[in-house]
This record gives C-alpha cells, structure tokens and sequence, in this order.
DNA sequence: CTTTTTTGATAGTAAAGCTATTATAGCTGC
DNA sequence: GCAGCTATAATAGCTTTACTATCAAAAAAG
C-alpha cells in the first residue's frame, strides 16, 4: 500500500489532550509506550504509574499531556480512526465503480497497511488489535455524552462516513449507509475478536480474505434488499 | 408476551457466583439493587460499597455472594442471555415458516417482553439497557480466554446458537450463520446505543420496528447474496 | 545570560478493591 | 433446651489506582 505524503499529518481532536504529545521527545515516548503496554496487557491493567517508569518519568509529567487514561485511549484511537480513513480516502482516489471501491474499503479495514515512516512512534499494527480489543470502551461510558459534544469522536465518524457515501454510491438514496457502514466496521473487528477467542461466535475464520467477502456480501445484500423491497 | 411458566428456572453458570444469589433474601436483594445501580450509574461508577450501603449490608457480605464486579455483571448479562433465549425458543414454538420465526426473533430481540412474575428482583427492561450499553465489556477484558473456558458466555452462545438456527432454517448450508447472528443480535443493541449518544452512527432511528425491518433486510439480503453467488 | 517552559523528585489524599477477624443471631438436630 | 452450624454484621486494615500539589533543576527561548 501507500505511505503517508510528507506533508500530510493525521489530525486529532484537541480536547483528547491537555498538551500536544506530537510536541515533544517525551510526548512520543509516552505515545509509543502507551500503545504498546495497552496492547500488551489490555486497557484494564494500564496504568500511568508503569507507563511512566517505562518511559524513564514520572506520574506527573504524564499527567500534564493527558488528563486520564480514557483521554489517552481517546487519542490513541482517535488518530487511529483518522489514519484509517486517510488509507481509505487514498485507497479509493481515482476509483471509478463504486463495488470496487467497498472492494478495497474493505481491504484496508481487514489488513491496514503496518509500514509507518512519518511517524514512527505509531505502532499502526498494535493500533489494529487495540482496535479490536479495546475501542468499544472509548464510547460505552458514562461520559459520552460530554465526550461527543467535545467533538472527540468525530475521527470515528468521519471514517464512517467515507464507507457510508461508498454505499451510498452504490445505492443513492438508499437511506440507512451510515448504520450499515457502522455494522460493518464494528462487525470486522469484532470478528476477528471473536476467532481469537470465542470461536463457536464466528464461522467465517480469521483469515482476511473470507472477512471480506463475507462483508460484501453482506453489505450488497443489504443495498440489493432494499432496492428490490 | 408470554410469562415463565412457574416451573420453569433461568440458569446462570455456576462460576459466576460464589453463593448463589437466588437461595437467599440478601442474595435477591443484591441482585436487585445492582440491577438498578449498574442502569443508573454505569458500570464504572458501580461499586460494591454503595451496593451494601444501599441493600443495607457490608461489603464483605457482598463478595461472599461475588468474587468481584465483573463476576456479578457475568451474572447480570448471564441472567439476561438465558432470559431472552427462553422469550424466544417460546415466541417461535410452533411456528411454521423460517421467515416468519425470524421475524418473530427480532421483535422479541427489539422489544423484549417486560413483565417478569417469577422472578420480581429482576427488572428486565433495566436488563435490556444494560445489555445495551454495558454487556460488551463482559467479554471485552483480559480474562476472556478464562471466563470462556470456564463456560461463563455459555449463555450468550446459546442465544446466538438459537437465532442461527434460524438462519440455518432459511438457508441450510449457509456457513456463516452464527457470525450473522452476532452482527444482528449486537447490532441491534449497538445501534439503540447509537441512536440515543452518538446519532450520526444511526440513520435508522430508535423506533423499533425501523430497526427490525432493517435487520430483517440485512439478514435476508446476507443470505440471498450467498445464494445467488 | 536571564526568563520562561518543561520536566523531575517527592509527597500526599481519596477512593476502590479486596481480605481478615470477631461477634451475634437464627436455625438444625438431638 | 442446648450444642453446633451457618449466615450475616461490624469493624479494621492493606494494597493499588487515580489524581493533585509543591518545589527544584534542567533545558530552551529570547
């Protein structure tokens, strides 16, 4: 696949962060090793306690970047979402048929590109299986609310609704692109959740290739329902 | 709907709990008032010294019946996976067209009964919200691979099992029926989270029956692209 | 070379999560 | 009616997590 233009830098929403982590030697580090311990141990056992000794600092200093762990998984996911849809957005340039179009959508969704020179600090690989394992925490909270008027979500939706206005070119007028472009973006990840470990809930596999097709078809299913009801 | 019959029981995995809530006056208040706490204020803010506070016991009385909160949302969820299936083996008893059962299946998943006689600690409605926004972070933890082996989902994968069957009904030798069951069955509850926190992910809305008729298309649509492939 | 910004060092508080100990009340069997 | 068992209450305490405050040192900016 493509990598990022020099030029061309991912954007996260500013109240995920109290100071630009992008900023400073110290905020990378804390980036970096914030996806790979989130990664390695999971949301839950995370803490900035490890966090800092791992990155040589202390409590305190993290807490000048980051409010709390959960505006940290915000950032960590939030630029995710927007890389994601960077991909995609350049994935699809030039395309002309929309069905080709979801084609390499899906490609993108199922194995993201993991090669990351513009910033090397973004383990975009450890960020897929976060991803998987630990977004739907960013938004089943009881501060969503707040958290949605602050904007914080709109990488999320942004990427969305790039896969909405592909179903929507494939079907214009069809009226429900934005549930299906949820159902199917939550439905790859969350089934390759499932393979890895709760197996009797999915028998499609793990293998990309057979989560992609069985989410065109589901997807084209969906349009072509609607359009012959 | 229908009421239990009196001589019908929900069973929970036994590994949830530690003492079973069900033998004893505190255990069903417990349950009770967690149901409660747990809609009202999250999971996150939900602790069990409020919830002793509040049944009027101790804590240490509470982690005689739960080894933790994470345990009694397994419980909880467990309760509510067996509860739904029973709605559901029930509302399509006797029924003869495939079609007709799924789209009895997705009423009962959409708008699930409420009364509850035999069991008066266990407010369902309460349940459904719950299920909704808390009931992914029950198998969304590090402990996933252990709770599975310990059969704690067994619950859930039966409910799933049951609305693939369905889907086996409609399509026999449609392979991948229980990964449509999960999307469907997690869809439905996402996109009611959706359409009440985050409404750009929802262009169904909350009614009900639009939420049904579009999983009845995705679901038929998902099949009839397979066959036509 | 001085001022401002950033980080480090250290301390401390509050709440959550969990365990242990002892006392008391109620029931079970004899 | 009493011995013994079980369930709960009362209390205490420990550990970890989450978060705040203060001050000094180092580094960068002017």
């Amino acid at each position: 696949m493509k990598r990022l233009l020099a030029n061309i830098q991912i954007k996260v929403p500013e109240n995920t962060f109290l100071k630009d982590p992008e900023g400073s030697e110290l905020g990378k580090r804390i980036i970096e090793e914030s996806i790979r311990q989130i990664d390695e141990y999971g949301l839950e056992a995370f803490n900035f306690k490890k966090l800092a000794e791992a990155v040589g600092s202390t409590e305190a200093s993290i807490y000048r970047y980051f409010e709390n762990k959960h505006k940290l998984l915000l950032y960590i996911t939030s630029w995710y979402w927007a890389w994601l849809e960077y991909q995609l957005v350049f994935g699809i340039a030039n395309v002309a048929a929309a069905s080709e179009k979801l084609q390499r959508a899906l490609h993108i969704l199922t194995e993201p590109y993991s090669g990351q020179e513009n910033y090397p600090h973004m383990q975009t690989d450890a960020l897929h299986r976060i991803a998987i394992s630990e977004s739907s925490k960013s938004y089943f909270t009881r501060t969503v609310d707040d958290d949605n008027r602050k904007k914080l979500f709109s990488p999320y939706k942004a990427l969305i609704s790039r896969m909405a206005e592909i179903y929507l070119e494939i079907l214009p007028n069809y009226p429900h692109s934005h549930s299906l472009a949820v159902i199917v973006v939550e439905g790859i990840l969350h089934q390759s959740y499932y393979a890895a470990h709760l197996p009797s809930l999915n028998d499609i596999g793990q293998r990309p290739e057979d989560i992609r097709t069985f989410f065109q078809q589901l997807s084209l299913g969906t349009l072509q329902q609607f359009q012959n009801k």
